[in-house]
DNA sequence: AACATCCCCAACCGCAATTAC
DNA sequence: TGTAATTGCGGTTGGGGATGT
């Protein structure tokens, strides 16, 4: 049994709003305020509208302050930079931006800013849908299949990581600091690769840099380590240079955990260590130190590598190419 | 000029979290 | 403490204008 709906739809006016109900409803709350229920308040003023549309026509459109379109380059880098660090958490990359609503920045990050960073590919590889309609039970577009299937790599990882190593103007960021997964600490072994072979690799990324991310503060500060002084976005004025200095190299670490399997996946109500299921299937570190892409989980038959336990792997050669990361050793 | 396609963005939807009782 | 109501959020949709053929 569903839970039962907010109001009901056959006696609310659905669709654009008009100039008069905006009028109703910002003369109210201008002048009494929402009470505190937005349910109750289009039943008060006479407007035949749910009320979370009531709620939402306000805060993103008929509140003072509110700026449109015409976003700047700082904005731009802003939003950018936040993206990157915690995903499409739009409500508290628009608490950054004053005058900026959530709604707004998804927009103008989803048919925009996206574009304009990441160049005009943003559809799915034709490789990635042959895969997902080869391994999974739905036929839903590669860019859900993120969120709907165990096996697939969410495309916001993937956004995020093609767009940080776009932002620093490489596609191997191993060989740019001159690192390797398995030179970090108590590297990941094979003996460690269980159901979830990430597990071990980043139990040690998160023990390198000795917190996990328990706050929208570091979050938020987050986005301006790790790395992402990009030449691009240096604040500085300095630009990013090649160093392969420790902190550089944690950071890369941290950027790289956060980037394959996000906040929620690295975040412990208890302080320690939480995977994700639905992403650590598809990193693998490879005995001969490359690294191995898996879009939609490992192929148990394959070579040619493979595992303690007896399972064969098989890299994605084709989606790696895609997406710019032929470089990682493989 | 007519039609098709693309693009933008306001609004909707469903779900999770929070609050009230 | 459990349940229902409400709020807040992110993903998605669809209308309409812009652009291309």
């Amino acid at each position: 049994m569903g839970r039962a709906p907010c109001c009901d739809k056959a006696s609310v006016k659905r669709g654009p709003w008009s100039p008069e109900e905006d009028a109703k409803l910002k003369a109210y709350i201008e002048e009494h305020g929402t009470g505190g229920n937005w349910i109750a308040l289009p039943h008060k003023i006479g407007l035949k509208r749910c009320g979370k549309s009531c709620r939402l026509r306000w805060l993103n459109y008929l509140r003072p302050n509110i700026k449109h379109g015409g976003f700047s380059e700082e904005e731009d880098e802003l939003i950018c930079r936040l993206y990157i660090s915690i995903g499409s958490r739009w409500s508290i990359i628009a608490a950054q931006l004053p005058g900026r609503t959530d709604n707004d920045i998804k927009n103008y990050w989803n048919t925009r800013l996206k574009k304009k960073l990441l160049g005009k590919r943003t559809q799915p590889s034709r490789r990635l849908l042959q895969n997902s309609e080869i391994n999974t039970e739905s036929n839903k577009p590669a860019a859900s299949i993120g969120s709907t299937s165990s096996q697939a790599i969410s495309t916001s990882a993937l956004e995020r990581m093609q767009l940080h190593m776009q932002l620093q103007g490489l596609y191997n960021p191993f060989s740019y600091l001159d690192i390797n997964p398995l030179a970090w600490q108590n590297p990941y072994t094979l003996q460690n690769k269980t159901k979830y072979p990430m597990q071990g690799l980043e139990h040690e990324i998160l023990n390198s840099n000795s917190t996990t991310t328990t706050s929208i503060e570091e979050s938020l500060d987050s986005a301006n380590l790790f790395g992402l002084q990009s030449p691009m976005l240096a604040s500085d004025g300095v630009s990013a240079d090649n160093s392969s200095s420790s902190s550089s190299v944690a950071g890369f670490q941290s950027t790289f955990c956060e980037l394959l399997y996000g906040n929620n996946g690295c975040k412990s109500t208890q302080g320690g260590y939480l995977p994700e299921p639905d992403n650590l299937k598809e990193i693998i570190i490879n005995q001969d130190e490359s690294i191995s892409w898996w879009p939609n989980g490992l192929d148990e038959n394959a070579s040619p590598f493979t595992c303690d336990n007896g399972v064969n792997y098989q890299p994605d050669m084709m989606l790696l190419q895609d997406y710019g990361l032929s470089g990682y050793g493989l």
